[in-house]
DNA sequence: GACCGTCTTTGCGCTAGCGCAAATTCTCGC
DNA sequence: GCGAGAATTTGCGCTAGCGCAAAGACGGTC
């Protein structure tokens, strides 16, 4: 598999300190994908085989129910590790990942996993500190679900996305793939009806501007206050 | 520190496979610690300083929100790692450990961890597994709160309670250390007040039998039918 | 054995937000 | 420029479960 370009993955958290050789070593092990947005790049309870880096678009991890209802769990944005469920003792994936956007990636057998992180140490390192950081944002979500108020939830959302993948504009900051109403109501536990009322007042009030599968944070600020405050207006 | 028996944690998961030896030396970093219930082993927020491992008794994670609420994000049962905060990147503890019964446990000083994993590998593989269980119950603990009905939520915690730490009886199977309906409550993000009543009917049903902190499952399998049901008496 | 603090049960009114239904608007392909 | 499908907005009734309040029940203590 030659021809791949060190630089892609030489400035990544996941892979920082190694020396253009080892990249190499690396990258000869690795598939490059593409996905466009809505392909799935794994489905929950798939045999885990490979584990990825996220070089380019955004990635939408959501688990079902029995029911068939379906709750995103989180965005994976460019750079991050993903599918590193063999990693973490399981043998299949507890959740499925799809392109939010068109997505480019790069997948690693698991079979290498042991290796790999034999090899090189920082990759191992940086797992735990991954992980640990997605236990404590799951554990968040966690405390807000329970203790908040849908229009709380909202608030946070956005927050976070805005954080994760905001992208300045002339008017505000912008998040940074196609998200629908849907989308924010499977991440905040509330119905779609709901987020789109919340988000119309919201508008109203200047705080966001919304479009189709688009949301402009205009003041963050006021958006803060919503987050934080237990009922006012 | 002497005299601590290398049989006390010969059989923990996360210490299998270790000589004799290899536990004599790792008792020596180790200091042996007693809570009666109710005490605090770190609080939120906390420099963190040691990771634990509990010998005996049952402990409460909670984390507090910023309004003062708080939810309980698990409870550690014997042989279970926790407090490991420090390995996962974090300078202070996310979140409270608070002895849910009187409790015997071994912390080691954090600054331990990296010297210790590399002499002895199979803690660290271990903790993969015991981090990537803990990120996929935080997983499924959003998803519920997110789909479930609080009936539904109650009877899956009673039912990972009976799973964790149950007690066979002669009437049915026993939560294993004093419970309150307000930690019922923490746990599913109710109220006592619903929980109360839920558990009541459930009663009046023969699921559950209730006593001041204290909850006997009687029937595992119409609990279940419980947590299941979307809707249905 | 009486007292007291903690835990639990129960009643009642109220509201956030869901479920259902329908109208509108946007975007993309032709 | 014109559909057609997808996404969004909006209205309305209803209920699960909260908030508040008060009355038991239990268990440890002096």
């Amino acid at each position: 598999m030659p021809g791949l370009d060190p630089s892609l993955i030489a400035d990544l958290p996941s892979f920082s300190g190694l020396e253009r050789r080892e990249l190499e070593t690396l990258l000869g092990y690795a598939q490059p994908l593409r996905y466009s947005e809505g392909a799935t790049v794994f489905a929950q309870g798939d045999e885990a085989e490979s584990f990825y880096v996220l070089l380019d678009g955004h990635i939408r991890v959501v688990r079902s129910t029995p029911e068939g209802q379906q709750v995103i769990v989180r965005y994976i944005s460019v750079g991050e590790l993903f599918g590193i469920a063999a990693a973490l003792g399981r043998s299949t994936y507890p959740a499925s990942a799809v392109a939010a956007a068109e997505c480019v990636a790069l997948a690693w057998p698991n079979a290498k996993w042991d290796e790999l992180t034999a090899r090189f140490p920082s990759l191992g390192a940086n797992t735990y500190k991954t992980v640990g950081g997605r236990l404590q944002d799951a554990h968040t979500r966690v405390v807000e679900m329970s203790t908040e108020q849908v229009e709380q939830r909202v608030a946070h959302a956005l927050l976070r996305l805005v954080k994760q993948t905001g992208r300045k504009t002339a008017e505000g900051v912008e998040i940074d793939f196609p998200i629908t109403r849907q989308d924010i109501a499977e991440m905040t536990g509330a119905t779609l009806h709901t987020v789109s009322r919340v988000l119309q007042a919201w508008e109203k009030d200047g705080i966001v501007r919304g479009g189709r599968k688009r949301v402009v944070v205009i003041s963050p600020h006021r958006l803060l206050l919503k987050a934080e405050a237990r009922k006012e207006s």
